[in-house]
Formats: structure tokens, C-alpha cells, sequence
DNA sequence: CCCTAGCGGTGCT
DNA sequence: AGCACCGCTAGGG
């Protein structure tokens, strides 16, 4: 996917600026805010197509809902195309974990019908180009560990303290388990 | 807690 | 073809 191909667009939320890029076919990638502040790079945003206004109204207010911990009421088209057929078959198992609920990498797995696959279900959750919105967050390692995730643990655990899987701490506390 | 062996997909040479 | 990564897991100290 050439850039000229695609638009970048900010997506403002309690949690920060996300970044949301489109395809002609959809939303093709959301990023995280970063980690330092970005000290002013808004894009300029000229010339958006209606389309893509339209999808970008939905990436907004889903990201925010799935940052409240709610069910998003609509997602816009996704486009998943660059991942290999193993990831799509894993980012499609993800799409079907409701918010509240988890699995492990080993359930995903299984689920795809790959049931040895559990580490390179990883490496596929690590390559989801929409996080957030297909919810990679949900899988925990076996026995309740809480496993990785690229954009850093911290997300992992804002998500899931949204969605009440991880008790919200009273402090700045840093576990790699729960319970 | 630690360590180890086994596992499968991906990307690079 | 080989090889070195890994968001893993089960089993054993």
C-alpha cells in the first residue's frame, strides 16, 4: 500500500491522539499516541474524501467506547488484507471476544483449528494492524498471565482495567500477573 | 520463582 | 533451504 494510497487522520480520546490511516477499502491501521508527547504534528487534513469522513466518524467513536470499555456500536470497513492468511484467520477469532471477556493465545489456537499454533498466535496478535478495534488485548497467557504486547504493557492494562478484567490499582503498580 | 524443551509462523539471507 | 527471532505452554526443579 503506497502512501499517496492512504490518509492519515487523528482520533482525540481521554487516553490521547490515536492515529487512524485508510485505504480506499477501509480502516487499514491505528496507532497509539505516542509515547513522548508529539509536541504538535496535526495534520493538516485537506481534501478527506466523504468516504472516509464517514469511516472516520465510526473509528472515533468506537475507539472511544472500547476505551470506556463498551461495545462498539459500529466499526467502519476494515482492511486486513495485508496479513498473511494465519493472522487474518487469528484477527478474525480476536473480533469474536466480547469486551469483559478473555482468552488465551492457546484458545486462539484452537479456535483457528492450528491448536500447537499458540506462540505464533502471538506473533500474529503482535501484528494486527488495528489494535484496540479487533481487541488483541483480550488474550492473557495460560493460567492468567497477562503475555505481551507490542505497543507496551501499559495499554495492555488500560484496556483491560476498562473493561473491568483487571482490577483498576490504587496506585501506580507494576505486575506482569493478576490476582 | 527458575529453567528447559517443544512448538509454528514470519522474515531475512 | 536455513535460521533466528517470538505477545506461548507444559512440565520439572
Amino acid at each position: 500500500m503506497k502512501p499517496a494510497d492512504s490518509l492519515e487522520l487523528p482520533v482525540p480520546t481521554p487516553a490521547g491522539v490515536f492515529a487512524a490511516r485508510y485505504s480506499t477499502r477501509g480502516l487499514i491501521a491505528l496507532r497509539f499516541p505516542p509515547k513522548r508527547k508529539s509536541s504538535a504534528k496535526p495534520h493538516p487534513a485537506a481534501k478527506v474524501p466523504p468516504g472516509v469522513r464517514r469511516w472516520h466518524r465510526l473509528t472515533a467513536e468506537a475507539l472511544r467506547r472500547v476505551l470506556a470499555g463498551k461495545s462498539p456500536a459500529s466499526l467502519p470497513p476494515l482492511d486486513l488484507s495485508a496479513g498473511t492468511d494465519f493472522q487474518q484467520q487469528v484477527w478474525r477469532a480476536l473480533r469474536s471476544i466480547r469486551p469483559g471477556r478473555t482468552r488465551s493465545y492457546a484458545e486462539i489456537a484452537r479456535a483457528i483449528d492450528k491448536p500447537k499454533a499458540a506462540r505464533a498466535v502471538g506473533g500474529a496478535c503482535g501484528a494486527n494492524p488495528v489494535p484496540v478495534l479487533v481487541p488483541c488485548h483480550r488474550v492473557l497467557a495460560a493460567n492468567r498471565r497477562l503475555g505481551g504486547f507490542s505497543a507496551g504493557l501499559e495499554w495492555k492494562r488500560l484496556l483491560l482495567q476498562g473493561e473491568g478484567i483487571l482490577p483498576t490499582p490504587p496506585d501506580s503498580l507494576t505486575r506482569t500477573q493478576i490476582g
